[in-house]
DNA sequence: CGCCGAGTTGAACTGAATCAAGAAACGTGG
DNA sequence: CCACGTTTCTTGATTCAGTTCAACTCGGCG
C-alpha cells in the first residue's frame, strides 16, 4: 500500500495540500460533510465516531496510509465521523471533487484511482475475517504486526474499540504476553 | 443497488454475455483465475470458501445484485473462493478485461462502475459493523430484512456460515422466533 | 497535596461454541 | 410408491471467551 500511495502523491501533486496538525486537532468534526481525503506522511489520525454513547475507533492511518470520513464521501451526506489526530502529523490533503476533475483531464490515473480504492476493499475484508474468525488476542496481535509501535501513540481505549473488544479484555490480553 | 446494476446492464450490454445455471452447479472453482464479474437476474449464488476445513459463505447473491471471485479480480491471483448456483438461475457474464478495454473506449462510464464498487465497499462496511455490534440474533433479522425469502433458498447452515455462526446457534434461533 | 485520566484487577455473568445425539426431509433406485 | 441412506436440521448439556460492573493503582500536573 506504501509504494501505491507514494506514487498517488507523485501522480496528483498538484492538487494536494500540505498540512499540520496537532495532537489532539479534530480536521474533520461529524456532522458535516467532509469530501477530502487524508494522507499521513507522518503522526497518527484516527476516525471515530460514537455508537450508543461510546467512542468507537473506525480507522488508524499513519505512515503513508489513507483516512477519509468514506460516509461523506462515498454517499454525499453529512458524516458520522469525526478524525482528529493523535500526536503532531503531517498530512496532504485533497478535495474529492477535485480529485474528480484532474481525473476527467488525466484519464491515465484512473486506474491508480481504482487500485487505491480496491485496496481499501481488500483492507476492510482481512478486517472482517478477523472480525469473524479471529480470537480478540489473534486480532491485536495481527495489529501490532501491522502497526509495531501503536502502543506508544495511541492509547488502549482506541485501540481495543478498534479492534471490537473492552479496554478491559486489551489490558488483560496484554498482561498476558 | 439493484437500480445501478440495471443500469450497468444497459451500459455494458454489448459486453455482456447470458447464460442459465442449474442448482449445484459450480461456475467457478476454487485454486483458478476468474476474471469474471456475474450479475444475477434470477435464481441464487453463493461464494464460498474453506477455512480450517469448514465451508464458509463469503456472499450470496440474487436479483440483480453482483458477485465474483474478488481476490482474483482484484489481487490477479488463483481465488480461495469457489461460486455456485443455489438453485436454477440467470446470470449475465462480464469479462473484467473487457470491461477495461470497454471503459478505456467509454470513459464516461468510468464513473458508473466506481459507484458500483463503492456501494459493494459501503455494503462491507455494514457488514463489518453488524459483526463487531449486532448479536447472532440481530444480524439475522437484519439479513431476513434484506433476503426476506432466503430460507425457502438458502440452507442453513450456509446462512449460518455467513453471518459467523454455527449451524446450531441458527437452529434455536429460528425456533424462538 | 489532591485530582484526573488512563490503565489494571477481580468476580460474576452471558451469548455463543462445542460436543454428542436424534429427528426430519430428501432423493434415488428397486 | 415405498425403503433406505444421506444430508439437513434440531435439541440438550457443558464449556469458554469476552462483557460488565465496580473498585483500585499509577503517573502526571495544577
Amino acid at each position: 500500500m506504501e509504494a501505491s500511495v507514494k506514487q498517488i502523491i507523485k501522480a496528483f501533486g498538484e492538487i494536494l495540500t500540505s498540512v499540520t496538525c496537532n495532537r489532539g486537532e479534530v480536521i474533520h468534526q461529524s456532522n458535516a460533510r467532509c469530501n477530502k481525503i487524508f494522507i499521513v506522511q507522518s503522526g497518527v489520525l484516527r476516525s471515530y465516531y460514537f455508537r450508543e454513547g461510546k467512542d468507537i475507533t473506525a480507522h488508524f492511518a499513519m505512515d503513508y496510509s489513507i483516512i477519509g470520513a468514506v460516509d461523506s464521501l462515498l454517499r454525499q451526506t453529512t458524516s458520522i465521523y469525526s478524525i482528529e489526530a493523535l500526536e503532531k502529523s503531517k498530512i496532504l490533503v485533497m478535495e474529492y471533487s477535485e480529485m474528480e476533475l484532474f481525473l476527467d483531464k488525466n484519464p491515465r490515473l484512473e486506474r491508480l484511482a481504482r487500485q487505491v480504492s480496491q485496496w481499501l476493499y481488500l483492507d476492510l475484508v482481512e478486517r472482517l475475517e478477523g472480525m469473524m474468525f479471529l480470537s480478540a488476542e489473534e486480532r491485536y496481535s495481527h495489529l501490532l504486526n501491522r502497526y509495531p509501535n501503536i502502543t506508544q501513540k495511541v492509547n488502549l481505549g482506541y485501540i481495543a474499540s478498534y479492534l471490537g473488544i473492552t479496554q478491559e479484555t486489551l489490558s488483560r490480553i496484554r498482561k498476558s504476553r
